[in-house]
DNA sequence: CAATAAATTTAGCCACTGCTAAATTATATA
DNA sequence: TATATAATTTAGCAGTGGCTAAATTTATTG
């Protein structure tokens, strides 16, 4: 009471429990990229029949040589399929994340709109926190009614 | 209604359009570490007098080294002063870039409670998702009653 | 079918954020 | 104060994702 500015010096968390959150955020970040670019190879596959580098560079707002990079990656890790100067093709388990990504983001995108946020914004929005939503909150967010 | 598997194969957005969201999303990860330690860095001072790197590379979950690295940058930017093997100050932009994130994080934080997420998860969630908030998604979190 | 255009890959660079191990400096204690 | 402990810095490595420029392959067109 008899301080002088009143800081609300709230008490910190515990730094164990600090460190987890930062090192979920980092996971998460992790594995954004992929789930990105599995969910754009599957929009582009339904939309035009064929996923091309060039598209998903130009999608991504990237060079073709960094899409190409992840493009490598993604096969490593199994959630593709690529021939050389061929187009690109989703395995079992590039589809499984595909779906999984692209309903939480309608779910999110969902969310924000009838929360009041313009369709154009909540787009942009929903592209950023997607990959940061725990089960609980996107269930919440999935039962919303406005 | 003749489709056999109904697959909503919705339209694609504009590939310059997407694209813009992508590199809003990758430009929010350029800043997020920085805001990170930086709203970490006025916590410490404001609950321990001091900043310590030793504290920051814990309660960020990281090595020493690793803080280090980052905090060398943040001092590169200017926002933060520091003496070798001394503790750790804001500069004015530090301190106004920390309020700044303090802010937003407590609305969003305070939002998903009012929301119905449990404080725990809350935390978690917050974390990752403070940093792609539009202005006008935050302000509709601000406003929004239970 | 040969030449040109378009697409993809490769090479080589940079920045950032991780790490461990070793060197250095500051602090605490005997 | 001398020594041991704790904290910080430095060195050096790796992975990811940016980039440009050049080489290669595929596709188009004259």
């Amino acid at each position: 009471m008899a301080d002088k500015t009143q800081k609300k010096s709230r008490a910190l968390a515990d730094p164990k429990t600090q460190a987890s959150w930062f090192a979920r955020v980092r996971e998460a970040h992790q594995t954004e990229t992929t789930e990105d670019y599995v969910e754009l190879i599957d929009d582009l596959i339904q939309a035009q029949k064929e996923a091309r580098l060039s598209d998903l560079a130009a999608r991504m707002g990237v060079s073709h040589p960094t899409a190409s990079k992840v493009v490598a990656r993604l096969k490593d890790e199994g959630y593709i399929n690529t021939q050389p100067y061929r187009s690109i093709f989703l395995t079992e388990k590039g589809k499984k994340l595909a779906q999984e990504c692209k309903a939480r983001h309608q779910i999110v995108l969902d969310f924000l709109i009838r929360l009041g946020v313009d369709p154009h914004t909540a787009e942009f929005d929903a592209e950023g926190i997607e990959h940061h939503i725990s089960k609980q909150t996107l269930t919440i967010m999935q039962n919303f009614k406005a």
